[in-house]
DNA sequence: CTGAAAGCGCTAACAT
DNA sequence: ATGTTAGCGCTTTCAG
């Protein structure tokens, strides 16, 4: 690792003439001709800065730390995980990814990476919902990724909920389904109202009227499944939306049972199914995806933005936006989700 | 954050001792008194070592590079990276996580972590195969995870894949299966190679002659299901051993197809089902479970032990060992796969 | 325009 | 047994 000092020893200059040509803030205070100097010296020896050295005098570390909860055990964490780490490095910064389970080991978590002198933080829950940011968090910049802040202090990227919903219902009333079902999430939680408010105002949209028992909203257990047969029998359902993947799955087990086929005699349209579901079965299905990359892409341009205090370049971050396919485009076809950004409320 | 400096200043004694009492270096060199003394202060005070300094004076970082491609398309490395994390934090150490996508931006991702001065590597391949480690990490501590060093130079930590095939095939025998067959992978690689070998053994132990038309090897691809469909015309097995979730697939498919109920007219042996699979289907299904979360740790366990030059205690490590579930235990019975640790080949 | 000097927080060889 | 000193590689006043 060639340093700054031999630069300067080997083209004549100090160190400090060296670390200000190096750092780009030359102009006007070297001499034009030496800065080309030491620029080339510098690629000759394949200079790389040392992040750790000018951490140490600047407190800036480029370090940027994601906390989240079961990142192993959620398959979309690491899409947005990864959306945040390139455009990290877009901007030349890195990630520690940490996850915690409990209170206590997100405290010691958070100490660490204060330790290590991060700039700023992810706070992610792993599936839209309101979620308090710690209170040690709370002088550095913090976005929130796939939840909401329930102080609306600190800003944060999720998943426009409401258009899953809509969209979802549009394409079953494209489909020209006359009884369609919800199959719902039992949890509290942002996803489940967005998408259930969408899916109200579809129907009422297209004049239908909004019928409570086609809505099933059910847990990820056992009773589910007979939830869900209890809503095949009692309303004959021809239209689904599900949730998600797990509850995309009662229905086609449902639908088995009774020699329904998929595509045929109902028609289902669920979020986000899993990519080993889409591709083993090709099933006759819809899927809303969730934009997992571009989410993390963009809340990274967030904070860096916030780290920085000026503007980042969005041009460059992929920010999905809703859009419905044809009707008749290939199955599965998908309905690309938007992000929603919601600012923090300044107080 | 306060610094040696400080407690320092407050007991009267110099930074150096402050030092050597903080890091637990002052057996029979400082006076046990002014130790206590020390070590009070430093609590009383909140003190944190800043390990960014400390890096830029023991060119150690205690921070571990996990290299791994994919890392957002498989919903396993959560898990491996999960372990990992976990050893690593108990040892005091952070990882950096990068995913690469090509041999440029491998390079990239290995030189912006040597910049900030990681004490060593992972590299991952999301499925245990022959690779080769890249020549650019010849000169730092490696251990692979879930892969095999084409050279032999560095150790690897990954699933007995004999034994997948093989516990997987007894289980079969014991469900009193005539004709058991193996939906596999096509494609080249330990997994495959190992699963299949251990098939045959189990077969040929229990007296049984090993027959190429029950073998299956299929890619994840469209003419997949036809071959299975194929498989279960012409031969009519009884018994499945999947290499994964997307082949446990076909088979449910094909077995739907012709009224066949899995766990009644044929027996199914998967690997590594995905959760929702398991949850939502409950299916009349055995799988054999790729312990992630202790490759991740136990790898860590092995870097660290390289890095720091001796043993670590493997004790509080996690190694899943190989155990078959009884023949009555409830379904989805699991089988727990071994870990397999292979050693580098001193040359 | 350029360089000398101080120092970020810590470690370690060397004196005392 | 304890303190002094000299850096690790870099940034940043402040003189010249």
């Amino acid at each position: 690792m060639t340093t700054m000092k031999e630069i300067a020893e080997q083209t004549g200059v100090s160190i400090s003439t060296v670390s200000l040509v190096l750092n780009g803030r030359d102009e006007g205070r070297v001499n034009p001709a030496l800065a080309k100097l030491v620029r080339n010296k510098a690629t000759e020896l394949g200079y790389k800065i040392n992040p750790l050295a000018r951490s140490l005098r600047t407190n800036k570390t480029r370090i940027l730390g994601f906390i989240s909860e079961e990142v192993a055990t959620t398959p979309y964490a690491g899409g947005i995980i990864l959306g945040a780490q390139d455009a990290a490095s877009a901007y030349g910064y890195m990630l520690f990814t940490v996850s915690t389970d409990g209170k206590a080991s997100e405290e010691n978590e958070i100490a660490t990476l204060k330790r290590y002198g991060v700039d700023g933080f992810f706070y992610s829950k792993m599936s839209n919902r309101i979620a308090h940011v710690p209170e040690s968090l709370s002088d550095y910049p913090v976005v929130m990724v796939d939840a909401t802040d329930y102080e609306n202090k600190v800003p944060s990227v999720e998943p426009d909920e409401f258009m899953i919903g809509y969209d979802a219902t549009i394409r079953l009333l494209q489909a020209d389904c006359k009884r369609i079902a919800y199959v719902g999430c039992a949890e509290n939680m942002i996803a489940q109202d967005g998408r259930l408010a969408g899916y109200c105002t579809a129907l009422q949209e297209a004049g239908r009227a909004f019928n409570p028992s086609l809505v099933c909203n059910v847990m990820n257990d056992g009773p589910a499944l007979r939830a869900v047969n209890k809503l095949f029998d009692d309303e004959h359902p021809d239209g689904f939306f599900c949730f998600n993947d797990a509850r995309a799955w009662y229905v086609y087990e449902c639908a088995a049972r009774r020699g329904l086929t998929v595509g045929k005699d109902i028609s289902v349209v669920g979020v986000d199914n899993h990519r080993v579901f889409a591709e083993t079965l090709e099933p006759q299905l819809t899927t809303v995806e969730l934009p997992h990359y571009e989410m993390g892409y963009w809340s990274a341009c967030k904070l860096i933005s916030m780290i920085e205090g000026k503007d980042v370049d969005t041009s460059s971050c992929p920010s999905a936006r809703a859009s419905l396919p044809p009707l008749d485009a290939p199955i599965p076809a998908k309905i690309h989700c938007a992000l929603l950004e919601k600012d923090s409320v300044i107080s």
